[in-house]
DNA sequence: TGACAATTACAGCCTAGGCAAGTATATTGA
DNA sequence: TCAATATACTTGCCTAGGCTGTAATTGTCA
């Protein structure tokens, strides 16, 4: 199949990297914000970035260490280590040296984490579907088909 | 029209969000590696970040100050300082205060610049092109049309 | 005209991720 | 057994963007 953009007439502006780019930017900002002021959530100051990890924390059904969250999520081992001390500090999560394997750390949420997950995952629901605002069923799955067909390409 | 996600089956992980973020990211990767072991361009060390005002520079019809590149690209203002000092110190454009308005930095390419960009778009183009591989034309117009939806309701 | 507001770029501080070196623990193989 | 190697996390350093304050310049309006 023929590539999609030609030298002639490609403009990095306004295909799809630079679209995505804003897209995930803006996503990102609004669910900063939407987190930032939501009044049961607001006390614990989360961010994106943080509720990602406790997203991906609750959801598992495996026990995670570190490095399976890294894994998951494709974040830096390092940044991963100071991540989970500000979630350990705000009480969402606890951090258990395995005692059959004394190098990992098991990560699991604190009750607290528990409570406070089910109304974060409604603020970040609330924020995509304000992005698909318009969008039949029919074309939010097309446009996941897509973006995970360009997942495939980059491998 | 109805939300895309609803609570009982919203998973974070799998949507339309994370699926944006690990894309982006990739074809981000993807941009710095070719940029970086591009024969022609591996000896300026030009980022994917780099790229970007480049580009908006070398496109743009009009003049440009380093406040318009801001704009064009959503960068921050402080950001953008260092970034033009950046690309100054590699030779790829250069500043001049605006004898009417010497508030505004004047930002043009310098020959060198205006010399790599075409390569440095090429090789963009490529990237975006082997991540589409395998989308029609109507596919890829439509994967544009979803994302600039999705744009114009994060307003 | 002259005080005040707005704009533009810049500099300092903060946060956060990427990378590499370091430490503790576990596994392997001679 | 025990030295070498591998694994998991941690720490330090670097880079880079976001935010805030500041200085210079320009615009506004009484």
């Amino acid at each position: 199949m023929a590539d999609i953009y030609d030298i002639d007439t490609y403009q990095p502006r306004k295909g799809v990297g630079y679209l995505l780019n804003r897209v995930r930017s803006e996503l990102l900002a609004a669910l900063d914000e939407a987190l930032r002021s939501d009044p049961e959530l607001a006390s614990l100051e989360i961010s994106s970035a943080q509720f990602i990890v406790v997203a991906a924390l609750a959801l598992s059904d495996t026990a995670n260490s570190s490095s399976d969250l890294c894994k998951g999520i494709s974040y830096d081992a390092g940044a991963m280590t100071r991540m989970i001390d500000r979630l350990e500090s705000k009480g969402l999560l606890r951090r258990n040296r395995r005692p059959d394997d004394r190098r990992v750390v098991y990560v699991e949420l604190t009750e607290e984490g528990h409570r406070a997950f089910p109304r974060m995952r409604l603020v970040a629901m609330g924020v995509v579907n304000r992005f698909l605002r318009g969008f039949s069923q029919a074309e939010a799955r097309q446009l996941e088909s897509y973006l995970s067909r360009m997942l495939e390409n980059a491998a």
